[in-house]
DNA sequence: GATGAATGAGGGTTCATTCAT
DNA sequence: GATGAATGAACCCTCATTCAT
């Protein structure tokens, strides 16, 4: 008999593609129970109600993304490699999982980051600990200037989220790319220490 | 008497407040008709469903925005200047519009540009009429450099857009702000013909 | 076409009789729109939710009583014959109202005067202001003893419920009656003010 | 090695102190269950199905308390004095057993007498017996005036067991137990076969 | 133009009960 | 004896939409 706990792989993964093509509201907890083939009284024995089942599913997919962009930076030592591999990595992860990209686009308030209402505020913050953790070691190397870590962390992880969405939401793929790396390059350089000629400010 | 025609200001006015409240789902077609002071039934007489009330509301909101930063460009004539007034203005005016901006960081997707299912594809595409006439304006005086049009024109549109929304997603405007006036002189500075220095490619 | 107002009674009597047939639990909201050949959804525009038809009805029918009794009241003007007629006119209508009679036995908490839970509260008090009248204007006559009349309304109360109730569970309803007769002029009489000697026995 | 048997006195008592506290139909099986330290599957290897388990619980009950009266009845010889002590031990009991106690209140027609749904029919007959063996043994011995025997005894069950509930029922328990004090010395007279002087007071 | 009563199609959730292991 | 996964039948409630008046 399968354990309760094997379960849930199927379950998230049949739970991400729907939401994914129907949205939470179209997605009927009957869809779910019927792609895992089971009915909708037995899917409540592995989750609470629909909402958590949203958030569960999110939350994993969140997780899973994260573990292995963590994953890539960790074999890398210097932080402007970390930094770079890390959104590549993150990019390159996003591109290849569909479902997870048209939930996102779906309902983009996932990644807000206001106390008020963030459902995976636990999840975001885990992953701006990768983000952080490059900076401050950038920081602590001098290899990127003195600042204040978690405001930068906070800025450009929503920057990045940003331009990980955008860049799927259009058909026009490839100069949203370009714009990708662009940005990258930007920032890095901002983050240098030896920044020679700087941008004149505008506003 | 009044007539039907003179009905539709207010109704799309209580009926963005509400989508932008409570968003396309959780808002009921009665909600609407009571902040009307009318009766279900009758909003009915003036809406065909409720798609096409969030449609025609959301078509609305979008063409008094264009219509805005239309005015305020028209009265510039150096494209450089038109395109940064138009940036500006487009900034002001969905700051102090508070529904709309809410209408728009809960929904997206109402500037996806995949002809798939842009439901608002004609006010877009008008909006980007906009931007593109100053682009053509400018490459025709060479202030800016030869380039295709239409694809550049999509490009910044979809990027400004993004600019638009995620300064408004996040409590910290601030540096959203200043990420927004970077953007404007990065983008100014690439379509100009003379670019002395320039960012070194990196892909 | 009918005025909502006008299908209140209708509404109350259908689902009294579906309450005292099968209990709250039992009784469907579906039950109770096919009594009324309504749909379920319509039902909904006249009630908020089950529970509170539930209550609603109740209140409905408890009121009905009530108002029933104070008219076999105002027609007298004795104290103890207001007193007499009271009981016997309550014991009357009840008698006559068997699904009244039925939801009571079936939640007999309908007359719990316990402030924590009482969902009749304001029913309950409008009741005994007829009983609580009757006493003070038998005091004020000097007809009755001088007593604390809240605490004596609450205590008649109570005993008045729980027999008329008591009279209808049994099947063997002569007996009952019978005891009622006796508690009726036992109360009676321990009401009056010159009780010079014992009560002589009645059984 | 614990036999099935065993089980069965904590399973009544858990039983029946969650029957207490949230009635029958808000009571879940798992809930039981649960407060048993078992699983539902496992539940359902002691109990047929929810209803027995509630019908088994409180026959349970109500057979302890039947034993426990029998068991202070059988010290006195006297059917005047046993008619005194069934009073009042069976007063005692319930006073002390406070989940029967909320149980009955809840489910009041636990008492029907009526065949018609007496669920308890067998228990309660049980208990008579014992009013009715005093009643007997008082009629035989012309203590207690000649009476149909058995309309007499499902008279005054009746009423004391509407006694006993309602003594409960309110939070008013002081005046609840003077009239109990007052419906023994009533009932009692009433039974004697020469009231030729006056009872004295018992409680 | 306006009203409000009516409809109908779900969708989420609960839970008693069963049964293979 | 015990487990826990699975089932299925209800049931409550919401709401967009229609239509006679």
């Amino acid at each position: 008999m399968t354990l309760k706990t094997e379960k849930y792989p199927a379950l998230y993964q049949a739970s991400l593609e729907l939401f994914a093509d129907f949205g939470y509201r179209k997605t009927t907890v009957e869809d779910v129970a019927v792609k895992l083939d089971m009915t909708k009284g037995n899917l409540y024995f592995y989750v609470k109600n629909k909402k958590q089942l949203y958030e569960q599913t999110i939350t994993h997919a969140l997780t899973q993304w994260k573990d292995h962009v963590k994953k890539a930076v960790d074999k890398k030592s210097d932080p402007v490699e970390k930094f770079r591999v890390m959104a590549v990595s993150a990019l390159a992860y996003i591109e290849k999982n569909a479902p997870l990209r048209q939930v996102i686009i779906k309902d983009p308030q996932i990644f807000t980051l206001s106390p008020r209402e963030d459902r995976f505020a636990e999840t975001n913050q885990a992953a701006m600990v990768i983000l952080k953790d490059i900076l401050k070691q950038g920081v602590a190397q001098k290899k990127f200037y003195p600042m204040d870590v978690d405001q930068v962390t906070a800025y450009l992880f929503s920057v990045y989220m940003m331009f990980l969405i955008k860049t799927y939401v259009n058909a026009d793929q490839a100069s949203s790319k370009k714009l990708f790396a662009i940005a990258l390059e930007l920032n890095l350089r901002g983050l240098l220490n030896h920044t020679t000629d700087r941008l004149t400010p505008i506003v």
